[in-house]
DNA sequence: GAGGCGATGACGGCAACCTGACGATCACCC
DNA sequence: GGGTGATCGTCAGGTTGCCGTCATCGCCTC
């Protein structure tokens, strides 16, 4: 699984940034100020790192060129407090290969960090080992779910949507959220993720009068339980 | 956590919306007036802004403008005492990013108020913890009470309302009160606040003569007990 | 026992949700 | 290049569950 590495030194920033990255399959390391962060980028060898411009101690600048020097590639995205042309320029001459201003939306780095994880040819989400949740498990390379002992091949976006809910077990998202977070889209109907729950359910639902899997909070959207409650209910039902 | 900022001189409206932000997972700092509310704003840097347009000492609107004016893009939702349509449009054309007319369902502000998170990508509920009453556990994202092990899903409108008591635990409310907090309503029958503690009583209560749960303060209101209160009575019926 | 307050059960409108089907698009293969 | 099958977004119709309203009944108070 792809491991960034995220330098800045506002808590509110960090957190809400890892939990975005973590939710669309990759992993996160939080550093609070410069040195820590080279301690974390030398010893963690992250696939990308995310870095403040202005961080306590030691600009995050000088750290970005100190490791260009010693000839590490690894895709950088630059946060700047201001939108300034000219650090935009330094920024880049230096050697990062994104830049954004704050306040920035969380949704668009993860998108641009995927982008150049991507152009390194590794897929977030996209990992050797399986996804595991209980008695599901999903195999990314295969495009395949197995859930107690059934297998199931699944379409494109029906595993992109099953991913995303596996990888947040237990949280409830509403049709318009996973339109935004799984198809990436700020418009559209929220039926088009309504049929794919559909999809997804008559693969795997016995019983459709009484779902397992993907369950639906009324009023509020759907979810997929924990690896516990996947358990419980399979025996349940068993 | 995002981080919510509510300006309003009316103790009864900042509680009642710093406790629904708060059970669906947001941080909620108060100010009474436009001086306290502008430090606040300034130092605290909250994700969003709940703004009176009345205020003592200044305008809410003036406040506003000033703030966008500093180039500040916090998103702000403003209150109105009248839902008059002047007040509407000078405050979009301030920069206000939503409007609401008092008396408004704080349900609905919370729900404004997280669409804008949401727009800045600040996701709210991901960390949200549950509301605990001594034996009593409310979760917002399954919309589920768990009472003495024996969990229940509830509507939305039986969720607020019990969630609502529970944050005011041992405090006894009249239905039109409840009317006014939960349902955000001036008018309307009490009979519906009547019958929705009717449904949460049948869910919970196994004996409707020897209520646990939601006690009848006859001639005043309902009340739901303290946490001692409530471990008390259960150990009493077991 | 009359009056008042709350409890109870039922009903209907309405919105949320489910379901099956259709047509467009695209990759693949003969 | 035409055929074939899989995938995916859209839509109309059906179903379910929520919720406000009402009429009736029971119980307490005076």
């Amino acid at each position: 699984m792809p491991n960034v590495l995220v330098i800045d030194d506002e808590e509110l920033v960090t957190s809400s940034v890892a939990a975005y990255l973590v939710a669309d399959g990759m992993r996160a390391d939080v550093a609070a100020d410069a040195r820590a962060g080279e301690r974390s980028w030398r010893e963690g060898r992250p696939d990308a790192v995310v870095l403040d411009v202005r961080l306590p101690g030691a600009s995050g600048l000088d750290l970005l060129r100190r490791m260009r020097l010693d000839g590490d590639r690894t895709p950088v995205v630059l946060l700047s407090g201001l939108g300034s042309v000219d650090d935009r320029i330094v920024g880049l001459e230096v050697g990062a290969d994104d830049y954004l201003a704050k306040p920035f939306s969380p949704r668009e780095l993860v998108l641009r960090v995927a982008a150049l994880l991507r152009r390194g040819d590794i897929q977030p989400g996209a990992d050797s080992h399986p996804l595991t949740v209980g008695p599901l498990t999903l195999d990314p390379t295969l495009r395949t779910a197995t859930l107690a002992g059934r297998s199931q091949t699944l379409a494109p976006r029906e595993f992109d949507l099953l991913a995303f809910l596996a990888r947040n077990a237990g949280v409830t998202f509403g049709s318009r959220e996973l339109l935004r977070r799984v198809w990436g889209w700020d418009f559209g109907d929220d039926s088009t993720v309504v049929v794919h729950v559909r999809r997804l359910r008559r693969k795997f639902e016995p019983d459709p009068s009484a779902p397992v899997l993907l369950t639906t909070v009324r009023g509020t959207g759907y979810r997929l339980g924990t690896a516990d409650e996947l358990a419980a209910a399979l025996a349940a039902t068993a």
